[in-house]
DNA sequence: CAGTGTGTATACTGTATGGTATATAGATTA
DNA sequence: TAATCTATATACCATACAGTATACACACTG
């Protein structure tokens, strides 16, 4: 008799992605590209970052998870977008940042958690002190 | 006769750990807890957090990469130890502090990075800064 | 010497991650 | 109308992650 439907592995694997956002986003910068610079379509930009068309574009449609941090920096180099925005969009967080957190992590979650509710300029005049090597 | 070895699978999964640190600084914790506190075993631990006596065996001697974020935190919590601390010896940072920098992507990779190479007092002064609510 | 507590070795497992490969279908253009 | 763009659908895959389950060996204690 034989079964009636081959289904070799799982019968399907819809894959939602986690983050939705992201592939709106990049969709939309991409097109937005597209009109000045017929070079940015998606085969041509998935060539140019080094993964499939197919899959670059399951990415845009949020079929599938956000890519891995390498990919990512790849694609917000293509698109003139900064890194650690599409990073944070795509759910991650540099690596490097990561790492500094983690060689000092008591020090640096407690700066986080001070001022995860702070308000931006609060936190810019902060970086600006800093950076006028008031230490 | 017969095969002098089944080896049903793959042959051997050593699987070393990323992190070889962790383990072996769980296991001074949880021995020095053990002196006094003879509940400290590595199977009674096991079971307070919740695994296989057997996989914190593997975890502690480093046969493995260290576990999931949740596990480090209900071992930080068993051994009395910071948990951002164990989870940086994971290799990991703490979900709610990635979160802090995806809400605000820019602006804590700008002080995260700022910051990197400054000495742990000036650190700690801005923290104290913040703290104090000068914003 | 049976039982109980200690840690360890080894095999196996389900799910997530991060893609590739191939086939298909509509629009444009030579 | 054949060729060549465009994007998509679908199947498949290797590896990592985060463990479980079972069996084993040793120490000691009653």
């Amino acid at each position: 008799m034989a079964a009636s439907r081959p289904t070799r592995t799982a019968p399907r694997r819809p894959r939602r992605a986690s983050q939705p956002r992201f592939g709106a986003y990049i969709r939309e910068l991409r097109e937005r590209l597209r009109k000045t610079d017929p070079s940015s379509s998606l085969r041509q930009v998935a060539q140019r970052i080094h993964v499939q068309p197919a899959y670059l574009s399951q990415v845009e449609r949020g079929n599938v998870a956000p890519p891995s941090e390498a990919t990512v920096r790849r694609l917000a180099k293509e698109l003139g977008e900064d890194a650690d925005v599409l990073l944070a969009l795509a759910g991650k967080v540099s690596d490097d940042l990561q790492e500094v957190i983690r060689r000092r992590p008591t020090l640096f979650a407690e700066l986080l958690r001070s001022l995860k509710a702070a308000p931006t300029h609060a936190v810019l005049r902060v970086v600006r002190e800093v950076r006028d090597g008031k230490w």
